[in-house]
DNA sequence: CGATCTTACGGGATTCGTAAACATA
DNA sequence: TATGTTTACGAATCCCGTAAGATCG
């Protein structure tokens, strides 16, 4: 014989009320039923929990101890169940973004600042790596979303499109290529350049690019990190290529940029879920908010 | 839509094993019938709590979330339900006594250092009043039980009688009736007495002895406290009778007793409990450990 | 006689087990 | 193909509500 919760409802109505038939209206139950529903319990519990007058019904010993422990269990089942409701209300919870080098430092503490406005009590964790380790966190359930771009033809995952993030062209401000009003490839040809290199999306991007007009470009300079790559444009050694949203947060005094005037020359960021798990409650919200920003950032 | 504790304990079993067959043969169900379970657990959360692929279960984070909840409220609801049955079985709880000033002062303090030994976690509580005012206790709710003389056709009290309490006529071992063999009403009568007064139960039995047998005492003295009495009767001032059980855990050091040689000098000394109100657990253990001591009572 | 709890009993919802279907490594 | 979960469905069980019975003031 199993004690169940309604079970424990129902005596916690009768020991507050100390009437049967009050009891029963409380609970939106017929006397009888209640009545059985107390029997059943008194003899799970082995002992009466209820003395039963014809005029008045008072508690036991043991009802009076199990009126403290119900009362308490059904506190802690409450508390317990009301939590839950948080958690999957997404009002708390954990949400872990993995975000690739471009998005890390512009889009996504952006989306995650918005979030947090609205989910004061969830926990944001960001990792930031490459696109593909990025997707690779999806993937293997570390991450719960990645702000990267997205990949071709994967049917493990959800791939919600932001936005289009264009290839610009970034010089020093006494270069030619600055004082032009449109940049296309076969202007940035002659000039000495800098990639980042192989492991990088951005790279790869470039590369097709360089080979769909072809256009052979000077690599003077292969590094591994943006800032370097800024550094020596910013020195007058080189120009180089970056998708936009490297651009929009940093400090882009003592350099010049142009869009790349190229149907092609941009790539499409996305926010890649899982498809086989099943996601986080945080996740829709997060993507709406992915969304507006992502409107915010295509107008400018 | 309730989440019973069932529901729980499957998920449980689940979220322990990953493996929705090994945790049906641990809940004694068929696979189906808990998948069924989970599946409604599922719904009245509103998220899914587990991961189904082909060859491997898994938990969500929700899921992950309700294990910590989980885990905690069957852990809560197992030690309620251990502690209730404590309360249930007798090892723990509370136990009220009243006794009458005889009980008071021999048989109860034996009888509940007894049952402490046995029930080392129960609290026993002991109110000593006048007999009409212990049975009254236990009327009321007070008292769960009373250890005075039987109360003679009361419908309303259970009453487990213990043993005779004979009465004794106590006086100066330097007093004539201190050397005789056997006492008599008709050997007592012509010394000067000394009686409680009218409200204690002893004094009714000895009245209604006196009344009996046409004997006409000589009250000297009529005293509230047994102290008093014994105070008299050592400074030779005048005898009277008590119950036996007085006597047994007194210093009787300038003190003779001798039982009265009478068919019905004596009263029934019982254990009182309310019929009408439900035994608290403590009661039945309490009971057989008054009679073994009774047995050992009535040997002396 | 009236208020209140218990017992008796029929009907409806819930939940179970078996069998078949389905999905993936 | 083999393992493991879901779906389908008939059957047993549980639980409720109505009606009648019992008890005490």
């Amino acid at each position: 014989m199993n004690v169940s919760l309604r079970q424990v409802e129902i005596f916690l109505a009768v020991a507050r009320t100390l009437s049967f038939s009050q009891a029963a209206r409380d609970c939106h139950l017929s006397q009888p039923a209640l009545s059985a529903n107390v029997k059943r319990l008194e003899e799970s519990m082995g002992a009466r929990l209820f003395d039963r007058h014809t005029r008045k019904v008072s508690m036991t010993a043991v009802g009076q101890e199990f009126f403290k422990v119900a009362s308490a269990m059904a506190e802690n089942m409450d508390m317990a169940l009301a939590r839950m409701q948080d958690f999957v209300s997404g009002k708390r919870g954990r949400l872990v973004i993995a975000a690739a080098p471009s998005m890390a430092a512009s889009f996504a503490p952006q989306a995650i600042a918005e979030f947090a406005r609205d989910h004061p009590e969830v926990d944001v964790e960001l990792h930031d790596e490459l696109s593909d380790l990025s997707v690779g966190l999806v993937r293997s359930g570390v991450a719960d979303l990645a702000l990267s771009p997205v990949v071709p033809k994967a049917a493990d995952l959800r791939q919600l499109e932001l936005f289009r993030d264009h290839l610009v062209l970034v010089c020093h401000p006494s270069h030619p290529l600055a004082s032009r009003a449109t940049v296309r490839w076969r202007d940035v040809q002659p000039y000495a350049h800098v990639v980042v290199n192989q492991s990088s999306s951005v790279r790869q991007l470039v590369d097709a690019q360089y080979a769909r007009y072809g256009v052979r470009l000077r690599p003077a300079f292969e590094v591994a990190h943006v800032g370097t790559m800024l550094g020596l444009i910013a020195a007058k050694l080189c120009v180089g290529e970056l998708p936009e949203s490297f651009i929009r947060n940093i400090d882009t005094t003592g350099l010049s940029y142009r869009r790349i005037a190229s149907s092609a020359a941009y790539r499409t960021i996305g926010a890649i879920t899982s498809s086989s798990r099943s996601p986080s409650p945080l996740i829709a919200p997060f993507l709406e908010c992915c969304q507006r920003l992502a409107t915010r950032f295509a107008r400018n």
